[in-house]
DNA sequence: CTCTAATCGAGACGGTACGTCGCGTCTTACG
DNA sequence: CGTAAGACGCGACGTACCGTCTCGATTAGAG
């Protein structure tokens, strides 16, 4: 068996899915979303206008479906790490991983995307904090979260707008690390 | 007297373009603006339609003009203390600004003119880094510059949306202070 | 001998049949058929939608059908009666028929089927008077076939609305005839 | 001035409703008015999709209008010959005002017009038929409206599809003459 | 009594027309 | 004679049905 549950999704979906997954991205790549018709999205992934909405309600829901999936993609590698309390080597990794698919994540990060993958982000890192987060800190912990998230998302959002290799990898992981930990110190 | 020479603006074109901002920040204060339709501030600023265009091409460019406004009275306010380089009394100038319109300030940053007012921002505090940023620093300026701005407007845009008296002025001012000063650190 | 040997039909089709033309007689004595989707006629006869295609190409095919056979078995009644020239006869024996299904006939004449209906005894009608049509008259015989069907059929449909008992079967197919007459007269 | 009602509709108004009147009339020449769809009635009008929907609510509305008028200036004609209780000098005048314009009445009366014709004249029967109809009679006097509407339309219709003078407007007036005067016999 | 072939359920999909909304231009008639 | 009011072109929206197409699952009736 390939897999344990045998869920049948009818092929034919999966694939409509993933043309319109597809489709979206590479239209980010030059405007924001919303920019975007539907029916652009429709005819690049190469399906009618009207089953676009047989998938998914309206474009946004389409890219929420996207961004929670990268998101999620670009989390799972980082957190083993940071479970063994080595920011950095988490950082690290994550900026490999990006830096590897650097066209998509210039899409998702700069593009009409970034609103979805922020939200995302968030969603996740606020589960993170509720487990982790000190009680009193010079800085309320709500606002810590949104203040990482936004220095993640800005620092990263820049690093794409730069040409590839001015910046090396580790450079970058050191750039966030030191303002994740500057948010997190005591005092 | 400042009548004769300048510009002749005529009384009507001041009035409607008041209105229309008014109109605009009523508007925003319940939702974002792409959800607002032209004709909707044109019947709320009590004009016709089709005036709206002899005003602004887009509701767009109506939002930057007020945006720009806001920033600029924002920033004239606190750059004279900065200039006395004590950057913990601009902010508490800049907060007590902010406090004392609260209901304004909370359409601009958290409603749909957020955008715009981040762009504004993002403007001014490069022209500001070009004269006192250092050369050599861990963090490269321009990636200081967009930080700086986001965690002004993450701290902000948080604060506005607390109930008012939760926290007060100076704290909030303290840790403006204090994250922009982490950004500037050397080392 | 066309009975043992013959067409074998598949008792679910039969069922199916069945089950469409209920469900397309019931509908129409709520409303025409063009407000009748293809959908609807499914739902209520307990079969999926598609299955509809595999025994009409259209809603209008079903539709024919059912007139057909109800005109069909209208005229195989009075026909015999006919035959005998007594035209009285024939129009109380129709009448009598149409009066004990009350609830289907007017569904098929004041409804949407009222189209059919009269297509399909027209077509029968001008079978009729290319036997029996006298050559020279008054009124060209095409013509006076078609307003027999009409005259018919406004007689009917209007009784058909009337309250019920309100109008006995006598003196409707005593007004049926007179008209009928009217026009066959020679002169 | 030029007119005793200075109503002022914009001549763009009258432009538009003539077009979209006349793109119908020619279509119904053709077919039906449930096979012509407002996207080419638009088309053949000239002007655009949704312009139409600032005139008409539906198809069948546009219709209407057209019918309402048509069948008023044509009760119009026969009305006054009828006031004088010449009923055969009326069909005279009505047959003559159709021979004129026999292209027009062939689209009115056995195109998909035809059904909002009908309900037209009806109406104006009924009006007439409160007046004049005699309480006691051999038919009903609604049901007598009713034949009477639909034997007029019957050799109309029927008169329009044949050749040109195959029958002359007096045969025909002739005919509907008789056809009518049955229906009023008393007995 | 099985086996084979048809009927039927299920539903994704391409397609056409619908009627609505908002934009921005351009015309008109009125003060 | 300039400006308000608004008719119009335009294009995306989301919806409803249409009819086609594969799949499997029953299920009937012939061998």
């Amino acid at each position: 068996m390939d897999s344990e549950v045998s869920s049948k999704v009818d092929a034919r979906i999966v694939k409509t899915d993933e043309a319109l997954r597809t489709a979206l991205l590479g239209l980010l790549e030059r405007k924001p979303l919303e920019q975007i018709t539907i029916r652009e999205i429709a005819a690049v992934a190469g399906i009618h206008y009207t089953t676009f909405f047989r998938h998914h309600a309206t474009k946004e829901a389409l890219l929420d479906h996207l961004a929670a999936d990268q998101i999620d993609r670009l989390v799972a590698l980082c957190m083993p790490v940071l479970d063994q309390l080595d920011s950095r080597a988490a950082f690290v990794a994550q900026c490999t991983y990006i830096n590897d698919h650097r066209k998509l994540w210039s899409a998702l990060l700069t593009g009409g995307a970034a609103g979805a993958m922020r939200e995302e982000l968030l969603r996740l890192s606020r589960e993170v904090a509720r487990e982790r987060a000190p009680k009193e800190h010079w800085i309320p912990v709500e606002l810590a979260v949104n203040c990482t998230v936004s220095l993640t998302f800005e620092t990263l959002a820049w690093w794409l707008t730069q040409p590839a290799e001015a910046f090396s990898i580790e450079k970058v992981a050191e750039i966030l690390n030191r303002l994740v930990v500057m948010l997190s110190m005591p005092l």
